[in-house]
DNA sequence: GCTTGACCTATAGCGCGCTATAGGTTGTGT
DNA sequence: ACACAACCTATAGCGCGCTATAGGTCAAGC
């Protein structure tokens, strides 16, 4: 029995203290650039208003980084910024799980076939490196002369 | 005996024709804009210099769309306008073979990481629907009032 | 004969996603 | 006391990969 339950929201590694992590421990964590997490919160795609400290420092909790690492899943699997903010503002709004479902389910689809289609383009690479591997290997041999592949 | 024996090259399923396609068609058949045609041409993405007609218009021949193809699958799996100018380049001068297969053995190797970082976030994203799907699940059932879910 | 459409060149413009810069405050270390 | 780093806001700029526009030629069809 020391098994743990899987987590519901993509689970931080890194323990957070209760004061949160600065910007720039923030961008660390969730890899990202400063100025690249601060330009997510002006384009609203946060969930939460950042909580800041008396001199205005952001701080990021727990739930900012799940959040984050969240979004950046998203971004890496090509979702443009304008639908993440769709997204967090459905986030905010109770009620609305089964939208936020149907657009996941949908972006789901959508990484599916860029995944084929990656798949079947290292396949094609596959074809064009064994093609050149076999030219190569053979120039190797015959000490001279042959026909070069047929430039593909 | 009607077994075709496999293709050292991306290879075209359209046949075409000997004069070549205007490249309004090859555009189709490659799956470009005729603009982003005109713009590889002159970036120096292309392997031959596009032949032409008396009347100036350009003609895409067999090999000149199987390269187009290639180019189609490298930009596809990532790989930036300036890189594939470089293997066009090599691919231009004779005894470059090791260099070509260097380059498309590096371009394996970042198309794969690609692949498993995205393979990753589909497990992510596959959680997030599952938590999304228990919980719209729970409400339909519970006729009133529960927790919603951690708001991942 | 005239319009229509596909092509041509040259060049400007755009959408996206940051990134960089300027100018300023705060807090910490020496 | 002061320099240095890390943060702040506001705003401008940039790299990439096209896309759009202007202005023109040519060939085919009505």
């Amino acid at each position: 029995m020391d098994r743990v339950p899987p987590a519901l929201t993509p689970h931080l590694d890194v323990d957070v203290p209760d004061e949160g992590l600065s910007i720039g421990e923030a961008a660390v964590v969730v890899g990202l650039s400063v100025q690249a997490l601060r330009y997510y919160e002006r384009e609203g795609l946060l969930l939460d208003p950042t909580s800041r400290r008396s001199n205005g420092h952001r701080r990021f909790h727990r739930n900012d980084l799940d959040w984050l690492l969240g979004l950046v899943m998203l971004r890496e699997t090509g979702m443009p910024i304008a639908e993440i903010r769709d997204i967090a503002a459905l986030s905010r709004a109770p009620g609305t799980e089964r939208e936020r479902l149907e657009a996941f389910e949908l972006h789901r689809q959508a990484v599916l076939a860029q995944l084929k289609r990656t798949q079947e383009h290292l396949a094609a690479l596959d074809k064009k490196i064994a093609a050149y591997r076999a030219y190569v290997a053979g120039e190797e041999e015959t000490i001279h002369d042959e026909q070069p592949p047929a430039r593909p």
